[in-house]
DNA sequence: CGGCGCATTGAGGGCGGTCAATTGGTGTGG
DNA sequence: CCACACCAATTGACCGCCCTCAATGCGCCG
């Protein structure tokens, strides 16, 4: 039953893409240890900041985010999550997490208990190498963001967020027609691009004067990847989401070539 | 014979940081797969950008980073490697990495083929568990420093910087009587820390001008590391240097109370 | 209708960038 | 031993991106 759930499907793509494609079984076992189907409303905070992690959570749908709360007030969020990710799959090996989730949107999330977790992973060890794969591939994230932050005007900070989200989104078949929701709020986007919310403002009045995207009411389309991704230097290699370099070239269209809303 | 190295002996002391302190037998495995010690002059680049990886290494002896390259010329460091660390244990399980390896200074570095870690890791389960522990303090590091570079002034983040390297050379030995070497030029730091040359030159004045540090000529002194820490806002939990918060806690001594220059 | 959250717009200011010149330490060749 | 080159540190002048503070519009909901 469980492995109907379109969550789980997306897990399993997002597992796939490490050279080793889980098995039926591994899947199964990895299921089991979900609990049920949790709803959380927009701007709750899914695990808070400093706390010992008892469970790890998938997200099933909604967007959210890991924040850490500063002296100042000021928030930095350091990770956008989409449906399918494991939002604290790090937690499974840390005593504590400096940092909290916070929903930006009604979201749905299944969690699994750390111990039941490990145990999994212990009686399956390719899927244990798949988990850790994921928390590497978050790593390489994070490092790109290190660039992004560091290097790159808000201009492109801003483009490079919407060409990583419509990837990933894409990845879990949440694009369609170059278009997808975009639920986050201009201060949000503000406290991932390290920006104030009056400059994120700008920055997106900018992307639209170009013609680059049309966003209004949480809706977001690119009207032109090429240029989006040129603005924002974004080469989507660090999300590994092409299925395992080392074997075939897979026949799989590339971002840029498929359908966007231009011809649309 | 090769457990003596004090690099080894750094490298099980990191991994015992983890909750199942690694056995005897499990680090002769690991040790048996890496290869002689190799030297890399400095500025010399151990591994390049784009590159599929072969072999992970760990840093014996100097300074290291990773580092991207970006269109404009710029450098982004992304992350700052001291004896005793892997530097590139993520390559073990991605097929291409986007960042080279820099060694800031003269190193010493020991590798071991991908494949013969990935054989040493799936026959001991425990120790494949403390090298996806070591990736994850990694992913932990990248998102502190996701902060500092978003939220805080230049001052701020080169406090941080010295109080990480004071927190992490110290745990390998290196720190003594709150000197340490830090043979990075100023232009090196301001590509970990986003910063230009000039404005670092001008921060680590004031760093001096508030009596909190002592740098020249490479070697680098820490006066007063409570307030270093205040200016740069850390906390040295997200190392994960405490060894398992889930047992009872140690006796060590903390950072801050500990022999600093000041009292010298 | 009034309140609220969010998007939008304008004015003014500061942190840190760029450009450029100077100093000083070190190594090298004469 | 000195002249020279070279690199790293330092200093000054000027400038621009993005911040802060504020006000206004706008859609949605009670």
């Amino acid at each position: 039953m469980a492995e109907r759930h379109p969550s789980l499907e997306r897990l399993r793509r997002k597992l796939s893409h490490y050279v080793e494609t889980p098995t039926s079984e591994e899947l199964e076992a990895l299921t089991t240890t979900f609990g049920p189907l949790q709803s959380v409303p927009r701007g709750a905070w899914i695990t808070t900041q400093d706390s010992t992690p008892t469970r790890c959570s998938l997200l099933v749908s909604g967007f959210a985010g890991r924040s850490v709360l500063l002296r100042g007030g000021e928030q930095q969020t350091t990770a956008v999550h989409v449906p399918g990710d494991f939002i604290d799959l790090h937690g499974l090996l840390l005593n504590s997490i400096d940092h909290g989730i916070v929903a930006f949107t009604a979201c749905e999330v299944m969690s699994a208990p750390v111990a039941s977790l490990k145990a999994v992973v212990d009686d399956h060890p390719p899927l244990g190498r798949a988990l850790w794969f994921l928390t590497i591939i978050d790593a390489a994230v994070h490092r790109r963001w290190l660039t992004v932050l560091g290097r790159r005007p808000a201009l492109g900070r801003c483009a490079h967020l919407i060409c990583e989200l419509y990837a990933r989104l894409d990845d879990v078949g949440l694009v369609e027609r170059g278009r997808f929701h975009m639920p986050l709020s201009q201060a949000r986007v503000g406290e991932i691009l390290a920006l104030s919310a009056v400059h994120v403002n700008r920055v997106i009045q900018e992307l639209r004067a170009r013609g680059l995207v049309v966003w209004e009411r949480g809706l977001l389309t690119v009207l032109d990847f090429d240029a989006l991704a040129a603005v924002g230097e974004f080469d989507a290699g660090y999300l590994q989401l092409q299925p395992a370099a080392r074997g075939p070239e897979t026949s799989r269209p590339s971002l840029g070539a498929r359908a966007l809303a231009r011809s649309a």
